[in-house]
DNA sequence: CGGCGCACCTGAGTGC
DNA sequence: TGCACTCAGGTGCGCC
């Protein structure tokens, strides 16, 4: 379930137990994730190496180490990770296992293996990093995400706006349902070209966009104890969801029956009179 | 390049 | 209880 909120929220977990401890140890399932752990690489970028601090780029977590190689991190549709006593059994989905310092083991647990292990050496992680984060868009809280940059990226653009606000290479971390959830609080339908979008509109999404998913880092932010979740777990944020797996059930807001539909093979949800289609209509906050 | 379909996986839920 | 089928919060590749 990891969008941008609940990735964000997993590495606020991971601050008060990761810098400053040194990796000891590394146990890895021998599975394949997306592509296969660099175990080779773990052992000589990572282990014996100290933790400096843990950032995001989209939905990756970038662990730099004090030998300024990078342990990235990308937790898929179902990746988790946790901070656990190096005594804890493991478990059956579990692929990877760092021993720190303390005797506390970071783990990452995946079951269905859409998730991603990656080391950038420290002699190249400057230039990994570059090459990477050029691949990746805008950040939704960041300083560009504005509308003349928007609106200028969105220019000519058929693809429906919510699959221009998936798409990673344009904008960053925003997922299905904080797409859905974006366009039914600026009143804009789903399958609206992105090209269409106008300056004012944009300006809803943005505002929207950022509203959401700080209010979800906000509400995923209780950390239970050494746990840290990017589940549902304290995820409270599922609970003030308005559309998204809402399909026949009342708009919060004019009680319509919110609509189902797909869109690049996703589940879409908006409301069929808040989002009319010929979109030129009064928004909402 | 744009747009689409598909592939990568496991598990939960549903209906028979 | 079992089986078949659908669906899931992500991403990248190959193809037209």
């Amino acid at each position: 379930m990891p969008e941008l909120p609940e990735v964000e929220v997993t590495r606020q977990g991971l601050l008060p137990h990761l810098p400053n401890r040194t990796v000891r140890a590394i146990w890895w399932s021998g599975k394949k994730l997306r592509s296969e752990i660099p175990h080779t690489l773990l052992l000589e970028e990572i282990v014996n190496k100290t933790v400096i601090t843990v950032d995001r780029r989209a939905k990756y977590l970038l662990i730099r180490m004090s030998n300024q190689a990078v342990l990235v991190l990308h937790l898929g549709m179902t990746g988790k990770l946790s901070i656990v006593p190096a005594a804890t059994p493991r478990e059956k989905h579990d692929h990877l296992a760092l021993t720190l310092d303390n005797n506390m083991e970071l783990r990452l647990y995946d079951s269905r293996r859409f998730g991603n292990v990656l080391v950038w050496p420290g002699k190249t992680a400057v230039d990994d990093e570059r090459r990477f984060s050029d691949r990746e868009g805008v950040e939704p809280l960041g300083e560009h995400f504005t509308v003349s940059n928007l609106f200028s990226l969105a220019r000519n653009k058929k693809v429906p706006i919510k699959q221009f606000l998936m798409d990673g290479k344009r904008i960053a971390g925003i997922g299905n349902i904080y797409a859905n959830e974006s366009l039914f609080k600026s009143g804009i339908h789903p399958a609206t070209p992105a090209g269409k979008i106008t300056r004012k509109q944009w300006q809803l999404i943005i505002e929207n966009t950022r509203r959401i998913l700080q209010d979800s880092i906000k509400s995923g932010g209780t950390t239970i104890s050494d746990f840290i979740s990017s589940s549902g777990q304290p995820g409270y944020f599922q609970l003030q969801l308005n559309v998204y797996g809402k399909k026949d059930q009342p708009c919060p807001r004019c009680s319509t029956p919110i609509g189902k539909t797909e869109l690049g093979q996703r589940a879409t949800y908006f409301c069929p009179s808040c989002q009319p289609r010929n979109s030129r209509r009064k928004k909402q906050t």
